[in-house]
DNA sequence: CTCTCTTCGATTGCATGCACTTCGGGCACG
DNA sequence: CGTGCCCGAAGTGCATGCAATCGAAGAGAG
């Protein structure tokens, strides 16, 4: 599938944000027509990964620092809210695969950032997925990619080792059934991933002048 | 837009959940080709509100009871984070915009019932609006529509007028910038619609041979 | 040398065509 | 009367064609 791809790649950083994506282009690379690729553009659209302009190429989209924060609020809120569902409601085989993605996590913290940050991500995915609510799993989904989006503009190399010791410490408080603790737990992960990475309102020298201007075209719309 | 026309008559329950929605008959009614059509579809089905199943005609999805309680569960979350985040942070014309909404929901009060359920929901919208966060609304949006839909189908007529009152007693909260009365408010506010809408996993008897089928046919896919 | 205008290639928006799949009615048969 | 089968009609999946639109390069003027 097309569409599934497309979103690795671009999770990935294999297409950095602003990277142009025309129809023709992507039917062609994945054997198919102008049709599939224009609906898997919709579909990612839709997922605010890429941006659709009428009459013009889309593009992979480029978070702006306050989409950044929006989105991380409201990040906060849902992962709470699958915490206090799923604590103490794990199966055992629940928690065995929790612990083997974190152990995945462990083996690919060498390997290439963007990889270890998917990981990370997936990792939540996983957690919203055993809340049996196919809504929150679409969310969470979503809003977790474009973190990746904007982790991987905004923060620097990602250093993963916190990260992946943090996840044990919350598989820990779901099989004990403790929802607060999971809930602290989660947010204070959270909240630390988003102050490593949302440190300034862009650095605002030697950036593109687009970006620089983003804000003034803004309101000259 | 074809999109928004066909979201507002499902919403609205002059398409029912479960009619059917061919694209040659779409497009045929709204005067342009299967593509746009097809297009339409697809972006309803991405907020949930219509169902695509390969090879077959698309219909008007048919919310069942758990996913009821899943996407209400996730409502009160994103809504008591949306007063959370305005309260005592209106503007007079914001206000004001509230309020005359209000009032247009009183007017409606003795209209057709679904008309009135859609301007409650407006309400909520406005309010998600209101946090100048895109994707708050467009979560939102999307599951109060889904709302809608599920509370024609498993509520009875709906007395609107306590909505109503309780509608304006948080925009009263919000205005005082007291952000826990006003969470706790839409808290019970949301938590009696749910426990009116959802009396019953359905009643079991006396309905049609495929709702009571409905759960075993999932499992058997 | 720089700025502006124009033109042409590149790309999207949308409609249509064709092959494949599903649905539903009629018919034979138990 | 109920059951299984078959075939035409209807509908979707996907590719392609054509017109409209955008943008970048090149020509021309200052």
């Amino acid at each position: 599938m097309i569409c599934r791809a497309l979103r690795r790649a671009i999770i990935e950083q294999a297409l950095e944000p602003g990277a142009k994506l025309p129809e023709d282009s992507l039917g062609e690379r994945f054997g198919v027509s102008r049709t599939i690729a224009r609906y898997a553009l919709g579909q990612l659209a839709s997922e605010g990964l890429v941006e659709l302009r009428r009459n013009r190429i889309a593009v992979v989209v480029t978070p702006s620092w306050q989409d950044a924060r929006d989105i991380f609020d409201i990040r906060m809120d849902l992962e709470r809210l699958i915490v206090r569902k799923i604590a103490g409601k794990l199966s055992g085989s629940q928690i065995a695969r929790l612990k083997a993605h974190v152990e995945a996590e462990r083996e690919a913290h060498d390997g290439p950032n963007a990889v270890s940050i998917r990981l990370a991500t997936e990792f939540h995915i996983m957690l919203a997925s055993m809340t049996n609510s196919p809504v929150l799993v679409r969310y969470v989904s979503e809003i977790a990619y474009r973190c990746c989006l904007t982790l991987s503009l905004f923060s620097r190399p990602h250093s993963s080792e916190c990260g992946i010791s943090e996840h044990i410490a919350i598989i820990e408080a779901l099989q004990d059934g403790d929802a607060n603790k999971a809930m602290s737990l989660m947010h204070s992960h959270l909240d630390s991933v988003a102050n490593r990475a949302l440190v300034e309102p862009t650095p605002a020298r030697g950036r593109d002048l687009l970006d620089v201007l983003a804000p003034y075209a803004e309101e000259a719309t």
